[in-house]
DNA sequence: CGACACTTTGAAGACGATCAACGCCGGTGG
DNA sequence: CCACCGGCGTTGATCGTCTTCAAAGTGTCG
């Protein structure tokens, strides 16, 4: 679990990006840091949307729950990526989700009346705010249509590769961030489904054994799978892993 | 069809709320009158995302392509709406589905790059367009949640009751504003399912016959059914149909 | 009238959810 | 140190839902 300094996120932040380092600092010290144990929650479904919050450390899950007391997982955030910017310009500013600690996590948090006032007052953050908005109804509606047209398998594919790109993690062989039944849950479909679809996805070029993922073959995703290669053309994560595949050698028997 | 003026759009257009006359016939005047003929496209994937739409008249559908050949409907917009407007800041600003028109469409086409600029030097406007894609952002993650968890016959239900409302039909009976192999793919389920389970939604106090809907019951929709209903508690869709239904007297034997 | 798109119905099959059972592991408490 | 427990993961069997393929009915428009 790797943490952020305050340095780190000026840098990553992508609310942040094309800013100067002056304004970067001037918003970056009116956020509060904030500790949350495993399993205690950011906030609440319903909660009035007082705060945005970037993770410093930890793992968070966002979680709606359905009246049969079903639980849907909307997203999984890691450090470096910022939670609740969709509800700061929500017409009736309201949580929709519940957000809660996997692990121990540490957050920045920022009082939603004072980035509002923020954003009209700076508009490089307006703009860079309009942009994650936009890439973020990318990703939701990219979502909603994997889940009508590929199977349990074909999304698992998907998701792994995504899993690999966003923590820069080694293709040739990883370990999975948070236990199966996360992912089964974010991905919408039950552990057991999840667990007997693990042992099918070798026909796309993945392998996974206990909590190891090894990506063999790249090809057998392209353009079976992933959305956005097919649709597209080129897709910007797809290629990002086939440089890392090449650059990084396979691990010999005993590597970690 | 229903054609909406220059002032129409003026009163009723969300990225203009809140703003001073004269701003919003500064930004009206900027758009140029472009009308399309059922079937044309307004623009195509992967097309360089150069300008946004305010639908005037007509009916617009937005498509992805899957590899396979299958089309899916990512949303269907009506006058009043907006289309590509989520594009205008996105970060490799290419639309990521076909807009096509479904009967004759008019629309006032925005230039990107003005745009961009007016919403950097008229800070109303950048709000209301925060608001309007967090606004869409919700709409889309919970377009995810009801795939995940939701019967077709529950996910139809659904739409009936926003579709009547989005239109500000009479919930005592109206016609269905688009054909239902359309609605069909806007719900991602193929038409023989949609089709056999229309004969299954009375039971949730909806009937329909023909292209002829009819709300009776909507104590059954609530709590079963409605998503924001059943876990905000007070949905405001709902709360709407409701005040309707009271107030509309019920149409006798050969009204229309 | 014929072409064509739309809609409906039937029958078969694929897929995922559900219920149930079991093995595995880490932690707790005796 | 061992027994017990709970959470996690896997596997099997069954069931409901949706898709797919096929066919036939409906409607509109030239």
């Amino acid at each position: 679990m790797i943490a952020l300094s305050v340095t780190d996120i000026a840098q990553t932040l992508p609310l942040l990006s094309g800013m100067t380092d002056n304004e970067k600092s001037g918003m970056l010290k009116e956020g509060q840091v904030r500790n949350y144990a495993r399993g205690e929650h950011l906030f609440l479904h319903g909660d009035p949307a007082k705060h945005m919050y970037v993770l410093c450390k930890g793992t968070v899950r966002l979680i709606r729950e359905t009246p049969d007391g079903n639980e849907f997982t909307t997203d999984v955030m890691i450090a470096g990526q910022t939670v609740g910017d969709t509800e700061l310009f929500s017409p009736h500013g309201e949580y929709p989700y519940n957000a809660i600690a996997v692990d121990d996590v540490t957050a920045l948090r920022f009082d939603t009346a004072w980035l509002k006032a923020y954003a009209q007052r700076t508009p490089p953050f307006a703009i860079n705010l309009l942009a994650e908005l936009s890439r973020r109804n990318q990703l939701a509606s990219r979502e909603a249509e994997q889940h009508a047209n590929m199977t349990a398998v074909q999304r698992i594919v998907c998701f792994m590769q995504h899993l690999c790109t966003l923590h820069d993690f080694n293709p040739h062989g990883f370990e999975l961030p948070y236990n199966k039944t996360l992912i089964a849950s974010r991905l919408g479909i039950e552990p057991e489904t999840f667990s007997r679809a693990l042992a099918k996805i070798s026909d796309y070029g993945i392998t996974v054994k206990g909590t190891t993922v090894t990506m063999t073959n790249l090809d057998a995703i392209e353009n079976k799978v992933c959305t956005s290669c097919s649709i597209a053309g080129n897709c910007p994560e797809h290629k990002m892993l086939e440089q890392k595949m090449n650059a990084l050698a396979k691990p010999k028997g005993g590597a970690k």
